[in-house]
RNA sequence: GGCGGGGUAGCCAAGUGGUAAGGUCGCGGUCUGCAAAACCGCUAUUCGCGGGUUCGAUUCCCGCCCCCGCCUCCA
């Protein structure tokens, strides 16, 4: 299995630290929760799903911990104008965090720790006390706790930062007066005015963790000291994972993370997709809009992790309609298997495969287009094997079985079937009679009227069959 | 300016030192009363541009162009 890994900027072969328990310990970098996350957020969140389920299925246990952000300027200011506590401001956008996991169907963490819950302040606040007596941070004059990171040697190697040349883009203010770098970072915010009833005591005085010290905190407590693999979006790299690799490895000594992988953002009209460029659509946009989950989980998927996707409704189509083939594709394989068919010749060509091209797809940094492609093009081929009639009832079941293993690391298959309503059931049951006179108008009209309905019936030699269509 | 990612058919997108998977869309055909689904066929003499290496490059090297992102709290 190899991965790209930021740090070392190439494909390396990814072996787990512990390989004979074959548990791979995952960090995930999960939202802030402001505001609703946007589907450019859940692309990172599909990956990493993507990823834990590739895993497991190479027959690794996955260990993997996702943290929830629910205290930072964003929060702490939209509590306010709110005019509600922090916890009750966060605690809306957490559960809608999971509505759309669900819907998404991303498998959740093991753990989602809350950047709020005291045992984590506990532990960053002890985590800065170390970083402070190794020289590696100091409180400035406004009381906050900055990280030195002059002090750290390889800070800016997993963003290949050349300390020297960091320019403020002015996104974020600065007490640079307070600083003794420009580069550092708080460790520990020293509460203000706009905190309100946000705070926390430290040795330092009230206020509270800076945004990095969370992940840090959380994963060592929860993965160990060093952990296999730690994802995120690529806007991620810097500063918030140097400043992770500063904090845990100026704490510990210890290599922080084995392998850092992290997913391209997602594009709206070809622009990064952000709630600061007022661009985004959320989950329940897309469902407005008539698409289901799986067809938008399918959209988040389908292009490598690596490489920029622009999020467009023809691309919604596409997904729609792509998954309409496997259906399908399918439901043919259902009614072969489940058929005590005589023996039909199944020809070797069209023997499911126990070749695993489509792992092995996986395993090549997740090349997940390849592995789509091996599934179409199996699709074709046992499409046509089943129009010529050459397809037994075994080879079916055996295909089902090979889509069933694929299946566990995509997740795209259909809901159960949805019971037809008994008012298409009366107007298919009318057509069957048209049909039966050969009263081709009334049939028609009747296929209308059942579309309409948002169902399309097709004529089989084995009578009429209803299929949900969502409207196009 | 520094550091990354990307540039392959209308759109999306794999890939290899030997002449381009797959999806979607469109067109034609088989099937059908007509459709739908499925299948068959067609749709990039060409892989951002210009050089170089090579018998041969989209793939390796050099230079350049374009798009997107990061450069101190954005997945």
């Amino acid at each position: 299995m190899r991965f790209f890994n930021t740090y070392s900027r190439e494909i390396e072969e990814f072996e787990p630290r512990d390989p004979a328990a074959r548990l791979i310990r995952i960090y995930t970098c999960g939202p802030t929760v402001y505001s609703r996350a946007h589907i450019g957020n859940f692309r990172a969140y599909i990956f990493e799903d993507l990823l834990q389920r590739h895993l497991e299925l190479r027959g690794y246990k996955v260990h993997r911990v996702m943290n929830i952000t629910d205290v930072d300027d964003k929060t702490i200011r939209g509590a306010r104008e709110a005019k509600v506590p922090l916890a009750k401001f966060t605690q809306q956008f957490k559960q809608a965090f999971f509505e759309d996991l669900k819907t998404l169907r991303i498998k959740p963490a093991d753990e989602f720790p809350a950047a709020t819950e005291q045992r984590y302040i506990d532990r960053m606040i002890d985590m800065i006390g170390v970083l402070i007596s190794r020289g590696l941070a100091y409180q400035a004059e406004d009381k906050s706790v900055y990280y030195r990171i002059n002090k750290f040697p390889n800070y800016g190697k997993l963003a290949h930062f050349d300390l020297t040349q960091l320019q403020s883009t002015g996104r974020v203010k600065h007490d640079e007066y307070d600083k003794e770098h420009i580069g550092d970072f708080a460790l520990w915010k020293a509460w203000d005015e706009e905190d309100g009833d946000v705070r926390w005591d430290s040795p330092w005085g009230p206020g509270r963790p800076g945004w990095h010290i969370e992940c840090s905190a959380m994963s060592t407590a929860l993965l160990g000291d060093q952990i296999d693999i730690h994802c995120g979006g690529v806007d991620n790299i810097f500063p918030h994972h140097e400043a992770e690799i500063a904090q845990s490895e100026g704490v510990t000594g210890k290599k922080f993370v084995c392998c850092w992988l992290h997913c391209a953002h997602l594009l709206v009209d070809g622009q990064k997709m952000a709630k600061s460029l007022d661009n985004f659509y959320t989950v329940p946009d897309v469902l407005a809009k008539g698409y289901t989950g799986r067809e938008l989980r399918y959209a988040l998927m389908r292009v490598h992790y690596r490489a920029p996707l622009n999020f467009t409704w023809d691309g919604m189509n596409e997904a729609r309609e792509s998954l309409a083939r496997i259906d399908e594709w399918l439901a043919r394989l259902h009614e072969i298997a489940q058929k005590e068919n005589v023996q039909l010749s199944t020809a070797n060509a069209q023997r499911p495969i126990e070749k695993s091209e489509f792992e092995e797809a996986l395993d090549d940094d997740l090349n997940i287009s390849a592995a789509l492609g091996l599934l179409f093009e199996s699709i074709r081929e046992t499409n046509r094997a089943m129009d010529e009639n050459k397809l037994d009832a075994a080879t079916a079941s055996a295909w089902l079985d090979w889509w069933k293993r694929i299946n566990t690391v995509l997740d795209v298959e259909a809901e159960a079937e949805i019971v037809v309503p008994p008012e298409v059931a009366q107007l298919a049951r009318e057509r069957e009679n048209a049909r039966r006179e050969k009263n081709w108008k009334r049939s028609d009209e009747l296929r209308e009227r059942i579309s309409v309905l948002g169902w399309e019936v097709r004529d089989t030699k084995d009578g009429q069959k209803l299929a949900r269509r969502a409207a196009k």
